[in-house]
This record gives C-alpha cells, sequence and structure tokens, in this order.
DNA sequence: ATATCATATGAACAATGATTCATATGTATG
DNA sequence: CATACATATGAATCATTGTTCATATGATAT
C-alpha cells in the first residue's frame, strides 16, 4: 500500500523553514489591530482624507474617548500618524501597506464569495 | 488665517466611500483568524508542505485539541482545506492569499524596522 | 464486534480586549 | 488667568476568545 503523506519529510520541510517566535508574535500582533471593525472603518475612512478626531467621532458614530483609544493602537503600530493643528489632531495614513493588507484581505471576501 | 483642515470636504470624502458595514465586519473577521501565533504558525507550518494535525501537534509542542480547534476556524474561514487520507486528516492551504496576506504584513514589520 | 489510532467537539476557565465613564492634558481666546 | 474646546488616558466593566479537560466520532485492523 502506497503511502501518500510522508510524515517525516513534512515535518522536516516545515520546521526547517518556520520563523523565529519573536517575529510570528509581531506578525499576529499586527494582525490583530486589523481585526477590528472600528479599526477597520479608521483605516478606511482615512483612505480618502486626512481626519481629526471630531470627525471621526462623527462618521462613526461613537464616542470620542472609544475613538481616540482606537487611534492610539493603530499609531503605536506605526500605521497611522497624526499633526497637530491648532486645537486639532489631524490623522493619517503613515504607510501604503494598509491599503495593501486590506485589499488582500477584500480580494480573499470577494474571490470567496464568487465561487459559491 | 488659512484653515488647513477643512471638515466638511473630509467628512464628505471619507463618508461616500466608506463600505457597507457587513464588508467591514467580515474583513475583520478575516483579520482576526491571522491574529493568533497559534494560527499564523500553523499557515507557515502549511506554506511547505501538506500536514496532518499530529505532525502540527508535534511541531508545535501543543495539546491535539487545541490544534484541532485552531484547524476548524482556519477551515471555516477557507483559509485551509482538509482531505481525508485513512486515519488522517491532512491539511493543506487552500488559496494563495494566505501567502499574500502574511507577507503584506511581514513587510510592514520588516520595514519599520530598518527605518528606525 | 472490539480495540486502537487519529481527529473533532462541547463545556469550563482564564486571559485579553473594546467600550464607557470620569477626568486629565493641551491649546487657543477673551 | 480663566474659560472653552479638542483630545488623551486611567479604571471598571462586559464580551470575546484560546486553551484545557473530558468525551465523542470516524477509520482501520484483528
Amino acid at each position: 500500500m502506497e503511502k501518500r503523506h510522508d510524515h517525516a519529510e513534512a515535518i522536516k520541510l516545515a520546521r526547517e523553514n518556520m520563523p523565529k517566535d519573536e517575529l510570528l508574535c509581531d506578525l499576529g500582533d499586527l494582525f490583530k489591530i486589523f481585526g477590528d471593525t472600528t479599526r477597520i472603518k479608521i483605516l478606511y475612512l482615512l483612505f480618502e482624507s486626512e481626519l481629526c478626531v471630531l470627525d471621526m467621532t462623527e462618521l462613526l458614530g461613537m464616542e470620542q474617548s472609544a475613538v481616540s483609544h482606537q487611534l492610539k493602537i493603530l499609531k503605536d503600530a506605526k500605521l497611522i500618524a497624526s499633526r497637530r493643528e491648532g486645537k486639532m489632531n489631524v490623522y493619517f495614513l503613515s504607510d501604503d501597506h494598509v491599503r495593501s493588507i486590506i485589499g488582500q484581505g477584500f480580494e480573499h471576501l470577494t474571490e470567496e464569495g464568487e465561487r459559491e
């Protein structure tokens, strides 16, 4: 009887190419940030234009405090950045990876849909 | 004094391009799946070769039950698929979006690192 | 059939995390 | 300096979620 799945070989290959635990942890932490609807919404908002906190609070229909908390998380992850403008803090995307990552997720979802 | 941040215009632009809530939710749910080290590890393992549950249990040094639970989550999200081979269930990546998404996350992390 | 191997699954528990409330910081203006 | 405006932050709460334990299902061989 032919053996189709070769445990030893598969395990060897998989083990050799496993990145360090720290990187895997960082990756998880990064994606965790995208794993929340509020934060996804904020990022989408910033796709189009810079926004101050009150703008976002209004657009999201949420409490100002909740928005600020999420902005901090996004900023700590360097996904967004901000600058002062008088009394306001204006937020904007800090690089294009955000668009790429969300774009890939979007593709996965829509192609799944088509197949069914 | 020149007004640098135009609230009305920014809000209008942002609101027009906001996808439906359902999509935003689905996106969040998808990324939530990548937001766990165990699942990231499993996906990385499957980058190289198909694996049965016991292979992964050994490679991850985790309980079989924990691995199975995570496999179910990945399978429900159509990120992986499986086939029977005798007593075993052999798992494999179901499409290349997994590689792209993780790749983008990886890039964000490493480029951040370089800049500092 | 029964014993065994491989995997799946349900319930319980502990940890994590998003939101709210209350309050503090920072900035302009009278 | 006092007041109002814009934002940030700490503590508390409620919900979500990963893991474990115990057990169920499914497949093979004797």
